[in-house]
DNA sequence: TAATACTTGACTGTTTTAATAGGAATTAAC
DNA sequence: GTTAATTCCTATTAAAACAGTCAAGTATTA
């Protein structure tokens, strides 16, 4: 049930670059420090991000990435769908990712009447959730003190 | 994002066990022809269900497994949970399976906040459901017309 | 034109996944 | 008490995914 580091990478630094939206653009080293992300293997979630449209790039000396669209019109959901796959718990719940499964009678199965639920909470959670509004709670956050923070160890 | 094989196999395994509980034990022969699991595989998950406390076994000559408890006390969430570990989508935000991650500042981090919401609502799919429910939702299919049901393709 | 930064694609080591295999132990029934 | 059905336990394996590294090259611009 996990998204792997690639994904969780991905939305480190869409972070970054939505915090700088409509500023200059910030190199892979910027966001690999920053962020404590490997630059080589940053350079390329970037570059799938990319491909999908998320971000796009400026070349040469001073150049870097920025988001390519307005950060309020990039979802998380849109982001783990191009570079994990499907949202959904079992990819016989998934919309854009179907593959059949292996039960006996998928119409009828009631694990995946269950799992298409889950599949439609994580849906919700992920969809209504956007760069933008990943960037106002990081402020947020930034001016919070610590102490209101509920750590889960 | 997405649950293993074995994690379902184990679902459908304790569906079965579910519907026949207080009958007779079921012999993995059964549950394997019944399910289309690989005989040799379910083995080994029955055992590792039995190990968490979910399904109690009978050896020998008209052997096989039953659950441990009643269906109605065995969640979703507790036999994901034993089978593949945490229900988060990143670690560092799991109860029961928490690792650190890398980012700069966990306490502040944006998306560790909106990933404990995902979390909340996976937990909340998933922990209120039971073996129970699930056998009622397939009793409901099986009695329910086909063209009744919505198929996602 | 040198330095910086992105591009492309291959490469590698590790871990996980999804099985498969062999044999030991247990039990019901004949 | 032998046999056949069945679970139990421990390995092994083949393939894929994961996480990251490397090299050589292309484009840009100060």
């Amino acid at each position: 049930m996990k998204l792997s580091v690639h994904g969780e990478y991905a939305l480190r630094a869409l972070l970054v670059l939505g915090l700088h939206y409509g500023e200059t653009v910030i190199s892979i080293q910027t966001i690999s420090q920053e962020q404590n992300i490997p630059k080589r293997f940053l350079e390329q979630i970037l570059n799938d991000l990319k491909s999908s449209g998320a971000v796009e790039s400026k070349r040469g000396v001073s150049g870097g990435y920025r988001l390519a669209r307005p950060p309020q019109e990039i979802t998380l959901a849109s982001v783990v769908r191009h570079i994990e796959g499907a949202l959904a718990p079992i990819s016989c719940v998934s919309e854009r990712f179907y593959e059949k499964c292996s039960c006996p009678d998928e119409a009828r199965c009631a694990i995946r009447n269950v799992m298409k639920e889950v599949r439609e909470k994580i849906v919700d959670a992920m969809e209504n959730v956007t760069i933008a509004d990943l960037c106002s709670r990081a402020k947020k956050l930034a001016t919070e003190p610590v102490h209101a923070l509920d750590y889960v160890i």
